[in-house]
RNA sequence: GCUGAGGUAGUCUAGCGGUAGGGCGCAGGCCUGGAAAGCCUGUGGUGCGAAAGUGCCUCGGGGGUUCAAUUCCCCCCCUCAGCGCCA
């Protein structure tokens, strides 16, 4: 959420950026936004009076009263005001929900490098590496290929869950766990404090973290509670420190949060139909960081460097994309997404998505930092996040990568100490 | 799930119809060669104001009674302790 005295005071860079957006429709709000601004203050001014006036009034009956003096024209007045400022209240009432919902709905200011653009087609590739290996055989479809071995069973987990569910079994079970330890081990070394954070979190938390629209699309509510189940555990981990000061020195703040994802939608795509490319649920080791909003784009690079010394050490070939303005959504002021390698799909698919989310999580959460040298200062603070390993995404990614002609996958060099030393799946 | 005790500013705690007090922590100031100690001020949200200031709100949340509610009444939420159930 963005502040409303950053619209306030410029409200011509709120307008710039949505005309990047190409988002014409809400220039509109913006206008009728100031407008309840304005007369939402009106209406502070005139209900500071009036509950002044009943503060002092109050007061002159209590003094009036020990002094044995006659009360009643005081109480006459007294009696007139309740019925004034309760009016006054609920017409402010109403603007601040009109106010807040435009709040919720309008989008973070975008970082300037974010490049124009209508949707996911014209993101910017701006790097590629590692080698992309020839395969002189026919390789296997992921999907297909663990259900051979018998490291996965897609049928009856769409038996007893649905589509989207799979049961993971044999050597991909231990595939999956060692990603999860090699990618927590690679944070841990880096000063990352490791989190299993709660798998369901209330919706008011869940509100401060997201888009409304996640709550119709992706999240899965939990009947009866106030929970619903967390799509990352970037939300737990944003979401612990809501209605917080941070000292100075707390900042930045590295955290690595693990946990399984859930997640209603999936879509069904051809070859990602069947498979683990996309599920209802996965496990995620994240990177989320809290800092001071000077250091947040430094950080954000961090967090992307991080993230691609995971493709480097499995020797997966990767690119990274810039998001465009058409595919960004409405929280990050500048996303990348790392896209592995799929030889089978001759194509780069997402494996990862890193932001910076500035201050619109923490708007949203109340969570600011008090400045060093400003003891009165506060100011909210930046958050960011990033994949650091979906192992569902990964593990077809090794499947794909590291398959020869007889079906077998090498297991990737630095992941073998998590694997007993294996060599082979 | 049952019973009991609680929820007061960053934290601990007092107040139980009449401007929310104190301890600790933190920040600033005075003092000092420098520090500690001591003393003073500040500490959440928001409005007006260039500033100095000044007002309003905030005692878990929401209603009610009252000129006035932290205090009385009703509903809800959460925490802790004990018991029960349980991997």
């Amino acid at each position: 959420m963005l502040d409303i005295r950053l619209i306030r005071s410029s409200p011509d860079i709120i307008r710039a950026d949505l005309l990047k957006r190409n988002e014409t429709e809400k220039l509109v709000w913006i206008d009728d936004l100031l407008r309840e601004d304005a007369r939402s203050r009106e209406l502070k001014i005139e209900d500071d009076i009036l509950r002044q006036r009943r503060n002092v009034i109050a007061r002159e009956i209590n003094a009036a009263r020990k002094s044995g003096l006659d009360t009643t024209a005081l109480m006459a007045e007294a009696a007139s005001l309740p019925l004034k400022i309760k009016d006054n209240d609920e017409e402010q009432e109403k603007i601040s929900e009109t106010i807040h919902a435009y709040l919720m709905r309008l989008p973070n200011i975008l970082h300037e490098s974010v490049p124009a653009g209508k949707d996911d087609t014209e993101n910017v590739e701006i790097k590629s590496a590692g080698t992309i290996k020839k395969y002189d055989f026919e390789l296997k479809n992921h999907g297909q290929l663990a259900v051979e071995k018998g490291w996965a069973d897609f049928e009856r987990a769409t038996k007893i869950s649905g589509a989207g569910f799979y049961f993971l079994k044999g050597s991909l079970v231990l595939l999956d766990m060692a990603l999860q330890r090699f990618a927590l081990d690679l944070l841990v070394q880096k000063g990352y404090i490791p989190i299993i954070p709660p798998y369901m979190i209330n919706r008011s938390s869940y509100e401060c973290v997201t888009d409304l629209g996640d709550f119709e699309k992706v999240m899965y509510k939990i009947e009866g509670d106030d929970a619903y189940l967390i799509a990352t555990s970037e939300h737990p981990l944003a979401a612990m420190y809501r209605d917080e000061i941070f000292e100075d020195h707390d900042l930045p703040l590295r955290l690595a949060g693990i946990s399984s994802c859930f997640r209603r939608e999936i879509g069904a795509h051809g070859l990602d139909t069947k498979g683990l490319f996309r599920v209802h649920q996965f496990t995620k080791v994240e990177q989320f960081i809290f800092c001071r909003p000077e250091e947040s784009w430094q950080l954000h690079e961090e967090l992307l460097t991080n993230a691609e010394e995971v493709f480097q050490k499995l020797e997966i070939p990767y690119r990274i994309v810039n998001i465009c303005t058409g595919d960004i959504g409405t929280v990050a002021a500048k996303k990348y997404d790392i896209e592995a390698w799929m030889p089978r799909e001759n194509a780069y698919k997402e494996v990862v998505s890193c932001s910076n989310c500035t201050s619109y999580q923490a708007v949203r959460l109340n969570v600011k930092v008090r400045d060093k040298s400003n003891f009165e200062l506060k100011r909210h603070v930046h958050t960011l996040n990033s994949t650091l390993i979906a192992t569902s995404r990964v593990i077809r990614a090794i499947l794909e990568n590291c398959q020869d002609e007889t079906g077998s996958v090498e297991i990737p060099r630095l992941l073998r100490p998590y694997m007993n030393d294996r060599e082979y799946l």
